[in-house]
DNA sequence: GTCTATACCCAGATAGAC
DNA sequence: GTCTATCTGGGTATAGAC
C-alpha cells in the first residue's frame, strides 16, 4: 500500500472515529508515518481527503441497485423470499468494514456538508422510499395488498424503521458490535416488514 | 435580560444553527456586544454554555411525563382520542422555538458528547419505547390487540418511525418550516399508528 | 463587569532543500 | 516524495487596569 492509500485508509479509520473536526493533518500524517506537509502532495487539503472518501462510497453503493423486474419475480415465490432477497443485496455492500466506518462518517458529517447531505437524502432515504412505493404498487397489482392503502405512507411506514436503526447504531451506539448489529438488523426489520404486511394483505386471514 | 442570558440565548442560536465546534467564543461574544473576555465572568468555559443549555432542556422535558392511568382512560375513549391526547403532550413542549433549536443541538452534538448521548438513548428513546410497551399490553388486557403480538417489536415498529421524522427534520432539513413540519409529524404518525394498529387489532374487521 | 492586551496552543498550509 | 522550517490565522483562556 502506497502513501496516498494509506492517507485515505487512515482518514476513514480516523474520521469515523471523532469526526472531521475532530482530527487534525497532523495526526493522519502521523498514523500514516510521514510529516504532516507531506500529506499536501497527494492531497491539496483536508476537506480534499473527506471529499476522496465519499466519492469512494458513492461509487460502491450506487453500483448497487434494486431491479424492480427481479424484485417482482421475488414477491411471486412468496413475502419471505422476497423480502430476504431485497435486504441481502443492501447489506452486502453495507458490511465490508470499510463502508461500515464511512457509513458513520456519512451520518456525522451529513449536517455540516451540504453534499454530503444530499447524498444521503436522495441515495439513501428518497429514492429506496421511492422504490418501495413501484414495489407495494405491484403488489396492488398483483391483489396481495389492500386497493384502499396509502402507497407512500406504507413506504415510509415500512423504510423509516430501518433507517432509525441505521442512526441509532451509526450515530448513538458506533461501533460496539458491528456484527452483531447486522445480524439484529435483519431479524428485526423483517419483523417490522411483517407487521407493516399484515395491516394490509390480503388472502388468508 | 441581562448579559448572561444574552450569551445563553445567543449560544443557543448559533450552536444549533453551526454546531458547538462550528462556534467561536469571540462570535458569541460579537452577537451579545461585549468582548470574548467578558464571557468568562459568566461561565467559566465555552463547554458551560452548553452544558447549561442541556441542563435547561432536561430540566424542561423531563416535567413532561406520561401517565399510563390517564393514558388507560383516553384508551377506552377510542384510539383516535388517545393518540391525539399523547402525541399533544409530547408536542406541546417541543414547539416551543427554544426547545426546538436546543431538540436540533441535542441530535448534532450527541455523537461527541457522552452525556447528551446518553440522555437521548435513555429519556429520549428507551423510556418512551416501555412506555409503549406499558401501553401495548393494556392493550391486551383490554382485549383490544392480538395476544399473541411481540409488544417490544411493536413498540419499536411504531415508535421508531417518530423518532426517524425527528432525525430527518432536525438533522436533514432543519430549519426549513418548522411548523410545517410539526403540522405534518401529527398527521403521518397518526397515519403510521393506524397502520400498525391495524395490524395487530381484534374486533371489527 | 467590562475592557485592553496578551499568552499560549494548535490548526491548515507553504517554501525550498535534499 | 519527503523532509525541516516557518507562516498565518484562529481558537480558548487569563492578567490586570478601570
Amino acid at each position: 500500500m502506497n502513501n496516498k492509500e494509506k492517507i485515505f485508509q487512515v482518514s476513514i479509520e480516523l474520521f469515523s472515529k471523532y469526526g472531521f473536526d475532530g482530527v487534525s493533518v497532523r495526526q493522519i500524517a502521523g498514523e500514516v508515518g510521514i510529516k504532516e506537509s507531506s500529506i499536501y502532495n497527494h492531497y491539496s487539503s483536508k476537506q480534499e481527503i473527506l471529499n476522496a472518501i465519499f466519492e469512494y462510497y458513492i461509487d460502491e453503493m450506487v453500483s448497487d441497485e434494486i431491479p424492480l423486474e427481479q424484485a417482482s419475480l421475488n414477491l411471486d415465490k412468496g413475502f419471505d423470499f422476497f423480502y430476504k432477497a431485497g435486504s441481502d443485496a443492501f447489506l452486502s455492500k453495507l458490511k465490508e468494514e470499510r463502508m461500515m466506518k464511512i457509513t458513520r462518517l456519512l451520518f456525522i458529517e451529513s449536517y455540516h456538508n451540504d453534499e454530503v447531505r444530499d447524498f444521503l437524502k436522495k441515495s439513501i432515504i428518497e429514492a429506496p422510499v421511492e422504490g418501495w412505493i413501484s414495489l407495494f404498487n405491484l403488489m396492488k397489482a398483483k391483489n396481495l395488498i389492500r386497493k384502499d392503502c396509502d402507497v407512500r405512507q406504507l413506504s415510509e411506514s415500512f423504510f423509516y424503521y430501518g433507517m432509525f436503526l441505521l442512526y441509532e447504531h451509526f450515530f448513538l451506539n458506533y461501533p460496539e458490535d458491528d456484527e452483531k448489529f447486522l445480524e439484529e438488523f435483519l431479524v428485526k426489520t423483517e419483523r417490522h416488514a411483517r407487521t407493516i404486511f399484515d395491516s394490509v394483505k390480503l388472502g388468508d386471514d
